[in-house]
DNA sequence: AGGCTAGTACGACATCCGTCGTACTACTAG
DNA sequence: CTAGTAGTACGACGGATGTCGTACTAGCCT
């Protein structure tokens, strides 16, 4: 079974998760994570990217430390680390999920 | 006078006031700005960088709609739109300067 | 007017980032 | 054991981004 390396609680570093969570790809993985759906496969995710750069995606979630994977059996689960985000950055990843519902409700997209 | 483009409170993306703030001299900008000290000047932030790129910078935030500009005689007067992010983003602006306060805090730049 | 101060414009440059395709590994199911 | 599924590794590539220096403009002060 490979390993897969995750940040500790304090080692989350504020750039890493900000980073992370300003492309709209793994943005959208987080708030479908969030949206009660936990243990997630990759590929149940219908992410308009390649198979390759969806890997990529997740990895740096993952070593940002907004998400939790682990391997069982071929698939990896993926979770969101709710808890530890909280615990470091008390209303972050909330008020950026929230943004991310109202961003997506208005016609903030349209940029003709 | 020269006139500064400003997003409309409406206009305001996630996407860009998160890149905007994904950068740790702006988001020190943004946090400077919030610790009080509204209306200064470009040059009374003391950024590691130089004038150049330091307008950068402050053009990229007002772009994403996170600071106002105007100009007063040669300077340019820099205060936070709190009201207009809390208004479409409720809660994100204060989370990321608060997490930017304990990430500062604590540790967690450290990387051996 | 002339000099000073604050910021801009522009071009250059290196690096990072998102994307892809192909080839590969790890595990499961038959 | 073989075939299939889920994901990784690697290399490539184009475009964005952060950085700088130099030359410039706008406004203030004497």
């Amino acid at each position: 079974m490979r390993i897969l390396a995750h940040p500790d609680r304090g080692e989350l570093q504020l750039d890493a998760v900000l980073s992370a969570l300003s492309d709209p790809v793994r943005r959208r993985i987080a708030s479908q994570l969030a949206d009660g759906l936990d243990d997630q496969a990759c590929i149940a995710f219908q992410l308009p990217v390649s198979k390759s750069t969806s890997t990529h995606h997740f990895r740096i979630l993952r070593e940002a430390g907004v998400i939790e994977q682990h391997y069982r059996g071929t698939a990896i689960l993926n979770s969101l680390r709710a808890t530890d985000l909280k615990a470091r950055f008390p209303g972050l990843l909330q008020a950026i999920l929230q943004a991310a519902r109202n961003d997506a409700a208005s016609p903030t997209t349209e940029r003709p």
